[in-house]
Parts: structure tokens; sequence; C-alpha cells
DNA sequence: TATGCACCCTGTAGCAACTACAGGGTCAAG
DNA sequence: CTTGACCCTGTAGTTGCTACAGGGTGCATA
């Protein structure tokens, strides 16, 4: 722990498997406070960073929207608020992704319905471009 | 069968559950070809067009790109080819599907066991923002 | 000391697939 | 002849970045 740390963009980008140009894409939005800035002008980050951008990066790996994570930042700034809206935006979340899933489940088997029907002649007896043309219209 | 019928954007749109900016712009993107015009400079479309879009919808519900779509529109004009184009635009379609479908369920697991940890006391004890912080570390 | 190279800066444009105007014109009904 | 529903073009916005262009900085090496 003989980290004092004041980290360059690239060094913060890579402590968490980000590009740089994505961290200060974060700081545009307003994701990630604007770091203090050496004489040269680089951004210059701390552990609190790093400790931001790792929540924000977990957060998207979790399919949470950028707009999601900006309100999970600020309920977990605030220690003293209930869990609940936590909560509630978690189980919101899950509710889209489990949605999509099965959404995709469907398509997946429709394709390969599709998929299995080809029989690889010519293209005018496809069963591929019949299952999207609208039903049953020929040419 | 009396449907002789120069359909107007709307009716087209109306016709195939599309909006009638997205047709507009399936046109300007040459997913659709430019229909003839009226007196008063309105689009006519005949029973081709809405046969064409109502193809690039349901290859759009089935979750084909844009260009898969393109792809799969000039093999189906060209109806001496071979269809195992078709047939690879489909699979590979597919299996970019079942990626997707794999990692949606790894991510609704992970985020029902976050949310099945709340016990939604306070933020400060909250478990799904400390799932979400950087591994173990306090405030 | 020069010079190369990796890194940093700002700003803008692009991606997919639309959506949403603004600021107009057209057409049929009442 | 006016109202209202529809149509036109063109541009900007959406999400979450990515990819430059055209510079400046900082460190090591010759």
């Amino acid at each position: 722990m003989a980290n004092a740390s004041p980290m360059t963009i690239g060094d913060l980008a890579a402590a968490t498997d980000t590009s740089v140009e994505t961290v200060r894409w974060y700081e545009k939005v307003k994701l990630l406070p604007a770091p203090a800035r050496s004489a040269g002008n680089y951004r210059l980050y701390g552990r609190e960073h790093l400790r931001r951008l790792s929540f924000i990066r977990r957060g998207r790996d979790l399919g949470f929207t950028v707009d999601q994570i900006r309100e999970l930042l600020a309920l977990a700034d605030d220690r003293d608020r209930s869990c609940a809206e936590v909560d509630t935006i978690a189980r919101s979340h899950l509710a889209q992704v489990e949605r999509k899933l099965s959404d995709l489940t469907r398509l997946a088997q429709e394709l390969r319905d599709v998929i299995g029907q080809c029989g690889c002649g010519s293209v005018a007896d496809c069963r591929i471009i019949e299952a999207l043309s609208p039903h049953g219209e020929p040419s």
C-alpha cells in the first residue's frame, strides 16, 4: 500500500480495462469528476477516481445504462439513504434483461426453424427467403 | 383483390407497422427504392413496395441488421443463385444471437444474486452497491 | 543537445437504426 | 375558406462509445 498515486489517464484506463477515450468520455458526461491537472495539463487521478471508475465499469458489465449508473452513484454517495431505491433500479433492470432474454430465445428458435428448412437449392425455392417474405405470396 | 393501390406513405407504414419516418429512412439508405410521386409530390407506393417493406420488417424483427437485409434482398432478387449464401447469413446471425443469449443468461443470474442479497437497509450496508464496488474496498 | 517515441491534449465526426422536431406544402371535408 | 390530417425536406438527437486530426509533453537514448 505504498500507492500515493497520481495516475495518468493511461494508468487509470489500464487499471480498469477501459480505453483512454472512454475515460475522457465519462468525464464529459459527468460520470467521473474532472481530475486535477499536472503542469503540462495532463489529467491526474487518485484512488477515489479509480474506485468510482471501477464501479462504473462493473455496472456497465452488468448492463446498467449510464443513466442508471448515475443514479446508483448518487445513491451510493448518500449513505444514510434507504437501500430501497437501489433495489428498485436493480430489479427493473433485471426485468428488462429477462424480457430481452425471452425475446432472444423466441428469436433463436425461429431462426433455427427457418435454417432447418433450407435444402440449399437455388434461391428460387429457398425456404429462408420465403420465410422472410410476406406470407405465402409468390414472386 | 380489387387493390390496384397507389398507397401513400402513411398507408404503407400502417400496413407494415412501421413509422412514416422509418419508411423515409429506409429509402434514404436504399433499402427501399424511391417510389413515384403524385402531382403534389407525395410518395406513391405499389404492391412491390409493400412486399419489399414487409420483407425488411420481418428481417428486422428477426434481428438481422440492415446490411444483412440488404444482402438478403440482393440474393432474393437473383433467383438462380444458390441458396447457400442465404443459409450462411442466417447461420452466422443465429450464432450471434446464441452468443448474446448466453451472455444475457449469465448476466441475469448475476443480477438475481446481487438483488437477492439486498436486505433493504440503508445504503451504507447495501449489498448491491457493494457488489458493484471494487472488491472489498470500504467507503 | 537533439531527436525519437510513447503518451497526453482538444475537438469533431462517425457508428446503428432510428426518432423527433422545425418549418413548410397538400388535400378533402364542412 | 378554413380547419385539420396528412405529406414534404432537412437537420439534430438518441446510446455508448470509437476513431481520427492536429497538435503538445515527457522521458530515454545517441
